[in-house]
Parts: structure tokens; C-alpha cells; sequence
DNA sequence: CCCTTATTGATAAGTTTTTTCAATAATGAG
DNA sequence: CTCATTATTGAAAAAACTTATCAATAAGGG
């Protein structure tokens, strides 16, 4: 995602320096990252940058599709920049750098067998792998 | 999972009154329950039960493999009591309602792809599903 | 430039989760 | 069955996380 100004543009927002510190941070990084940890790492940088703004614009974020948030087994979640559209992702357990693919609907045959199974209709997914990245792999 | 109790002995741990409850509860919901849900049902319910101890024994359910935590959009997660081993859930998106099924490897196609595509090696993944339970499609 | 108004961020309020520690109760030994 | 040991509980407090307020700031159109 390079020209997410233009989109937030497009959509009526104002591209703001803080904003413009959080997607530049979130790039950077090859983790997930939480508020919290966006907040120190603007800070550490002079960013002009206050932890409610990492929030307001973390939420504005993806609600446009602009960042995905993930689930981690203790902090509960971080935020990931996203190409837009149906994404997933496989993140390292040892170092969480994190790599996205597209949703590739591999999940029909199964989803069509839980449906018989369970009379549910499912309308949507959440799939994350985990394992070890490449540098992670020799340890 | 009915024989929780004795797997809890099994592990060195005690069957304690509090303990009980828990799992009581979260057998009884059809939906995932937070803490503080687990808490207030509890407390509806006269049960001897601290919010501190619901907190302590969801961790140690969850490490003995008797409850799985779901993330959801709102709270952010919830628990499920489950059988152990490899399991998914499929959520109701409008009443909550959950049910689980096992951990086919329907993903291994999808994963050979991903390995092959990333140079990660997958490890696990988590998959949920969600949709419309048969009692909410009518609607 | 200047005006309008979306946005920011310090502070405070509200939630959620963890830590402490004395009191309690589960279990095994006798 | 009774007692002693010790894991467990839970009230209270601390810490961490998230949201609401509102005056000051700065984006962006005119
Ligand atoms: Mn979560
Ligand atoms: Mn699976
Ligand atoms: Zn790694
Ligand atoms: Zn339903």
C-alpha cells in the first residue's frame, strides 16, 4: 500500500502527520505491532505522535482496509498493514515477522462440509498460520 | 469433555468447587463467554466464585486443552469449553451461538502453497469460521 | 493567505487484567 | 474419619489497556 494518501484522501480524510507516522511505522516493521508499541516506537523517533491518535487512527485504518489486525497468543492482537481486499496471514512464532497472502479460496470444500454438517451458513473466515520464517528455520 | 475432572486430577490439579462452576457455565452457553460474562453468570447463580479465579482458571483450562479462546470483533475474545485436540469453531455472527468441528487437514494444499511461496514452515494455524446459525438465517 | 473545521493530544474516566496475601478448603496420610 | 499440608481462593489494590472530553492545532479549500 503505497498511495493509501490518495485513498484517505479520497474518502474525506485529512492525511495528518500523525497519521502519516503510524502507516510509515507499521511499514517498517515486519511485525505486528500494538498501539502501544506504535506509540514508543513513534516516540523514539520524535514522532509527534500521541498514543489516542494511534488508536483513533489504527480503528480509521481498518475500517478502510488499510491495516488488518491479528491475533497473538499473549498480547491478544497487533496491527499489520494490508493490501486491500480478502488477506491472510502466516507469522513467525519465534521472531513474528509476518507475510501476507491472498485468500485464496482453498477453504470451499471444507466450508461446504461444515455447512451439511451443521445446517449453519457461513459467510465469512479468519485464518492465520504460524510457524518459522526463514531466518527463524536454522535455531 | 465430561471427564475434565479427572484429567484435572491427572495434572496434579484440584477439583475445587469454583473450578467446577466454570466449566459448569461454560458447557451450559451456547456462545462464547468472556471473564467477566463467566463472572456475572456465576454470580447470578449464588456460585462461590471470584472474577480473579475465573481469570486463573480459564488460563489453566485453556493450557490443559479444555476450552479454546475464539476472537471475536468486539470483546476480542470469548471461551468455548472443547474436546482436546486440533479443533475449529464456526460462530454465529448474530446470536453468538458456536459450534466446533475437528481439524480436518483440508489446509494442506493451501499450506504446501504458502511454504513453498514464503520459505516459512507452517506450524499451525487458526481458523475460524463464521456465518449464520440455522434458528438466526431467518431473519 | 485566511477561514472553517477535522484532527490532535493532555488529562481524566472507564475497562480489563494481574499481583498480593491472608483465609479457606481439597487431598492424602495416618 | 480426622488432621496436617499446601494448593487454591478472592478481596483489595495495582497495573495495563481503551475510550471519552475538550481546548488548541493544523489541513486543505477558497
Ligand atoms: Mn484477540
Ligand atoms: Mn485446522
Ligand atoms: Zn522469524
Ligand atoms: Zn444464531
Amino acid at each position: 500500500m503505497q498511495d493509501w494518501e490518495e485513498l484517505l484522501s479520497q474518502a474525506g480524510y485529512r492525511v495528518t502527520e500523525p497519521r502519516r507516522w503510524v502507516m510509515r511505522l507499521l511499514l517498517e516493521s515486519t511485525a505486528p505491532l500494538s498501539p502501544q508499541a506504535l506509540f514508543e516506537a513513534g516516540r523514539a523517533r520524535q514522532a509527534r505522535l500521541g498514543l489516542v491518535t494511534v488508536y483513533r487512527t489504527l480503528a480509521l485504518f481498518e475500517e478502510l482496509g488499510l491495516v488488518h489486525r491479528v491475533h497473538l497468543q499473549e498480547d491478544c492482537h497487533g496491527y499489520l498493514p494490508t493490501s486491500p481486499g480478502h488477506r491472510h496471514f502466516l507469522i513467525c512464532q519465534h521472531c513474528g515477522s509476518a507475510v501476507e497472502f491472498p485468500g485464496s479460496e482453498d477453504l470451499e470444500g471444507l466450508i461446504a462440509t461444515i455447512e451439511a454438517q451443521t445446517g449453519y451458513r457461513v459467510a465469512g473466515h479468519l485464518l492465520q498460520l504460524l510457524g518459522l520464517c526463514p531466518a527463524c528455520q536454522g535455531m
